[in-house]
DNA sequence: TTCCCGTTCC
DNA sequence: GGAACGGGAA
């Protein structure tokens, strides 16, 4: 029995399922720019902005924040306000992570003499680095990583092979597919699969996709995806309130409690029922994130992104 | 209205 | 294991 068919998914041919899909990524594949470099620190800051954003959102400002920050120094010596400014500047949402990414700069200076880990361990214990970004980085910097495992190559599995929707088996089975050393490729290969061929409405035809002669769901037709969880309503919810006072600082520095809340929020009432004791509770939540400082004077408060 | 979607924290 | 976390675009 075979390395392959003891994973119970894959073809037996597997080896001609891995070259179909290499060739095919390298005949063809869209350009981005962070395609070009090996820098880690330039791969950190493309990987954490297009956890959040559609990759044709993310160019400008990939371009935009290394222009800015050119070096993992440089991004670990700027103010926490700037590179949260940045971040809502360039519509990035999701703040917390442009703290994380401040915070994983420092500590690459810090902890590791200015050096990246090279390998999805180490990468790991970066802030802000779990394991999809962590052998993302090792597999785009260092062509050192493990395989990927992200929506994308968890829907590509699931068609394809029949992979039960669970995290270990993806796991497992993504990383019996991936060729020996060319995490690099692999993943970006694999990764573009599910971005250009294998999306929500496959395109197998039309993205000539490589897998097609193996392809559970293009033969039985059958093209159930797992299991995305639906979002609550962004209207009207507590994140967009929370972007609205980060987008006020800001502009404004720093901003008194009443003054901030009749900018946030129309039906803003000092004692009603959003009002200050609401707005307290936010910015607290604000604070603890690291983001927002608060300051207590003569009878006031007011509020300003934190340094 | 739905899509995008990994990490942290509890 | 589940909730919280953004905001633009299709």
């Amino acid at each position: 029995m075979t390395e392959a068919s003891a994973e119970g998914y894959l073809p037996d041919d597997v080896e001609r399922v891995r070259e179909a899909l290499v060739e095919w990524y390298e005949n063809d594949h869209r350009e981005y720019p962070w395609r070009k470099t090996t820098d880690p620190y330039a791969v950190l800051v493309s990987e954490v902005m297009s956890q959040q954003t559609q990759l044709d959102r993310v160019v400008d400002a990939w371009e935009a924040f290394l222009d800015r920050w050119p070096t993992v120094e440089t991004l670990a010596e700027a103010d926490r306000a700037d590179v949260v400014g940045f971040w809502t500047d360039h519509s990035l949402g999701y703040n917390n992570r442009a703290k994380y990414l401040h915070e994983a700069a420092r500590q690459v200076l810090e902890a590791y003499g200015g050096q990246f880990p090279r390998d999805p361990d180490g990468l790991q214990e970066l802030m802000g680095v779990g394991p999809y970004t962590a052998n993302a980085v090792a597999s785009f910097a260092f062509d050192n990583g493990d395989a990927v495992v992200d929506t994308n190559v968890k829907r590509v599995l699931y068609r394809a092979f029949d992979v039960p929707d669970e995290d270990s088996e993806f796991e497992r089975v993504a990383g019996a597919l991936m060729p020996d050393g060319k995490s690099r490729v692999w993943n970006n290969a694999i990764m573009e699969l599910g971005g250009v061929a294998c999306e929500k409405t496959p395109a197998c035809d039309g993205a000539a996709c490589p897998w097609r002669e193996w392809c559970l769901a293009y033969e039985t037709g059958d093209f159930t995806a797992p299991d995305v969880p639906t979002q609550p309503e962004f209207e009207g919810s507590r994140r967009q309130f929370r972007g609205r006072v980060i987008s006020i600082l800001r502009d404004g520095g720093e901003v008194e409690l009443d003054a901030l809340g009749s900018r946030v929020r129309v039906d803003y009432v000092p004692e009603g029922q959003y009002g200050r004791e609401w707005l307290r509770g936010l910015l607290d939540d604000l604070a603890d994130d690291g983001l927002v400082h608060v300051a207590d004077r003569e009878g006031e408060t007011f509020a300003r992104l934190r340094e």
